[in-house]
DNA sequence: TGTACATCAGTGAACGCGCGTTCACTGATGTAC
DNA sequence: TGTACATCAGTGAACGCGCGTTCACTGATGTAC
């Protein structure tokens, strides 16, 4: 049954994309090995042929998620787009209710403070990566930090809060912050 | 075995508090109920005597949690404190390196979003009661709403972060942030 | 106030399920000659 | 270029452990008379 080395490579990019799509939408112990697998067409039992355990998917997920993320970002800030354009992408009704489409930051933060070295690591790499290209659009580093925090704190409240209402408050909120943190 | 009224009452307050912590600094998961049991100097056989499930406890230790926060942050608003004082503390190192001992929001908020409604009903009362205390400190409600969220993912980030300069830069950058928004 | 009985907090063993991980095996791919 | 062998991606059953939950039992508390 012995696979392709492109068949390999196109395996594993799906299983990264499956496997951040699902921490993002589940966390960390909601997501299942087995799921993951099945995503790229697989069984479980292969699973070690690709990744050392879970927490090895974890962090190359997070890596291969936050090249993708910087990307996109640097082409927001390459098209000359606002903070206040940006946040109103970032704290939309869309992205609030796909975590597995958006952005890691809001759903994982929490739990990977709690993770080992490698999932932190990648998360660490993966933040000063995202700052780097968000400073040009918030104006400097620190306002990029600031700018960042609110638009993380915010939409982790919308999507954890029980009430629409307060939570399309929240997100309003949160836009509003950005547009007057304009630069 | 059977305890007087007053020590159960004694147990159940005992419990939420170990609960409440251990939330926070585990996540709901990472929970064991024979830990919470314990700290309250039973044995797990007992946890059904107070809780219908962990899920029950999970949702009744954050409504505990979160009258205790808002009372405390009423006496602080009472005692007149500044949105920059309060920033000082929020986003103290002791507070980032002791979730256990501060708000929950910044640990579980993204880990709130996926549980069922009970924790979550419990979480956006709390959330609203916290915010009708932080609106007369923060000089208004939406004002509020942004310096909170500002909060809840400035402190997020630097728990999460790997890299302990990167971590205080941020905690600082949210200090700064809260100071300038002050009324 | 004292006595008899019912209640129920608490114990600790056992159950059951989920899920990460391991393992023996398969057979197509890749490579050496 | 063709052939023989080694490699290794992939399979699916099985393992093993952790942990929430259940259960039969205990004995002190609470209550009815």
């Amino acid at each position: 049954m012995r696979s392709t080395k492109e068949q390999v490579e196109k395996n594993r990019t799906t299983l990264l994309n499956a496997a951040g799509a699902e921490f993002r939408r589940l966390g960390f112990e909601g997501v299942r090995v087995a799921d993951v697998m099945q995503e790229a067409g697989l069984t479980h039992g292969g699973f070690y042929a690709y990744f050392d355990s879970k927490e090895d998917m974890a962090a190359q997920a997070f890596t291969h998620h936050f090249g993708v993320l910087a990307e996109r970002l640097r082409a927001r800030v390459e098209r000359g787009e606002s903070l206040g354009e940006y946040a109103d992408h970032y704290l939309s009704v869309s992205n609030r209710d796909h975590p597995d489409r958006s952005c890691l930051f809001p759903s994982l933060s929490g739990e990977v403070a709690r993770q080992a070295t490698p999932v932190r690591h990648a998360y660490t790499e993966g933040l000063e990566a995202y700052l780097a290209e968000f400073t040009a659009m918030a104006g400097g580093r620190e306002e990029a930090i600031r700018a960042f925090a609110t638009l993380v704190g915010t939409m982790a409240l919308a999507r954890a809060v029980d009430d629409d209402a307060l939570s399309h408050e929240i997100l309003e909120a949160g836009r509003a912050a950005l547009r007057a943190a304009e630069p």
